[in-house]
DNA sequence: AATACTCTGTATCTACAGATACAATCGGTG
DNA sequence: CACCGATTGTATCTGTAGATACAGAGTATT
């Protein structure tokens, strides 16, 4: 196999702490199935068999999930040197569950589940750091869900917005930040119409809760915030 | 360490596949740290160290996570066999998140995260079922958080409902089944309020959508369903 | 610098879902 | 069988957040 995508491996979080001359003979070891795709075109649809975990060598795809009623739900977007499918694969799924589709010219890698388990002799050193980077990032992806749920099980905006500004207080230590996103992201994120969500921190500024000024905020009043949060 | 848990854990998810003679030199190998907790005891809080990967031998445990202002969130029952803290071991994070709490007089273990990747020689057969089965536990929470966020995205008790529905259809193959939980427990998990679903499932009797009587439900037309969950 | 274009703030109207209270029914227990 | 507690169905009232529309501010592009 072709070894040119190496340098863009080498930031994966898939291959954080392999030395890139390390990952040259492990991924020859592993002989990954490696493809090219057009933006547009589908590298996989539900019911298709998985074959392995999908990473992004080159360009960006889109994960499309549809429910039992048919309508897609869930989406989200997959960059250069991240996973994919990773949770339909050690899960034991043996078929794609949602649709693959690449967002542009993209090269894709697919390494079948078991050989992370492999007890191959030379990549032997390698596994335990490959192991633990899927963990990782099983895990890290299991935290992102369990907050959004959080998020989503709030009651009224107010409440809800509350507990993100606090967050994004703990994350800045300081009472003035920037928003991580758009404020329409973040409408998209908490669940709540855009209008909606403007109104909400609006009448906030008006009670001197808070300050804002387009993505910058700063929180004028934390303990009430605090206490609107917790209720 | 006393070697009289075995039988307790032989049909724990994280053992799985690992014959019972097998799991005693593989826990004997581990020398993990066991500890007896009395119904009621903080087994960890926010904050604690974090020395391994919880699993519940005998007993039960409940964990509480707290959000950044403070209130109590996600709660979660972790009943024999079951794991907890693998996600927060794995994720790199040093600390507990949670309060684990025994609901009942409780044995716990703590498996040192390390130890699933370390490479002692005796176990070493085992790692590859061990290390297996702790990246399918961590993809199904994934799995179960995310058709969580499935649902709470959903906009309106109608179609929410419905998409519940027509899942339970595809699970049990047939137009009537039995609600896997009660119905205060599925409008807790809907996150919506009790009444307010039960007028909605009223209504859409009314329509002749569906019928049921208490637990049970049959679906009378399928086709406006699936309508409605993809609106 | 002039232009599109996206993002943001604001207003009005309406509908949907929450809170609350109470009755009916179910299920377990003595 | 009679009791009690838990679960469920139903009604009314109210408040909140969604939909929609539009104006203004920001930011890219040429």
């Amino acid at each position: 196999m072709d070894l040119f995508y190496e340098d863009a491996l080498a930031t994966a979080p898939l291959f954080e702490g392999i030395h890139p001359a390390d990952l040259h003979s492990l991924l020859s070891c592993f002989n990954p199935l490696v493809k090219q795709y057009d933006k547009g075109e589908i590298a996989a649809s539900p019911g298709d068999p998985l074959t392995g975990v999908g990473i992004v060598v080159s360009g960006e795809v889109e994960i499309l999930h549809e429910n039992a009623a048919g309508n897609k739900s869930l989406l989200s977007f997959i960059e250069q040197g991240q996973t994919f499918g990773e949770v339909a694969a050690f899960a034991g799924q043996t078929h794609w569950p949602a649709t693959v589709t690449a967002r542009r010219d993209s090269v894709l890698m697919f390494i079948p589940p078991q050989r992370f388990l492999g007890n191959c002799e030379r990549a032997c050193a390698f596994h335990k750091t490959l192991v633990q980077n899927m963990l990782k990032i099983l895990s890290e992806k299991a935290i992102r869900l369990n907050k959004k749920v959080a998020y989503l099980e709030i009651k009224g905006i107010r409440p809800k917005l509350c507990t993100y500004l606090l967050e994004q207080r703990n994350l800045t230590h300081s009472d003035t930040f920037i928003l991580p996103m758009s404020k329409s992201e973040l409408a998209t994120y908490l669940s709540v119409s855009r209008p909606s969500m403007s109104r909400e921190l609006g009448l906030m500024r008006q009670e001197k809760l808070l300050d804002f000024y387009l993505s910058s905020v700063r929180l004028l009043d934390v303990e009430s915030i605090q206490k609107i949060a917790s209720s």
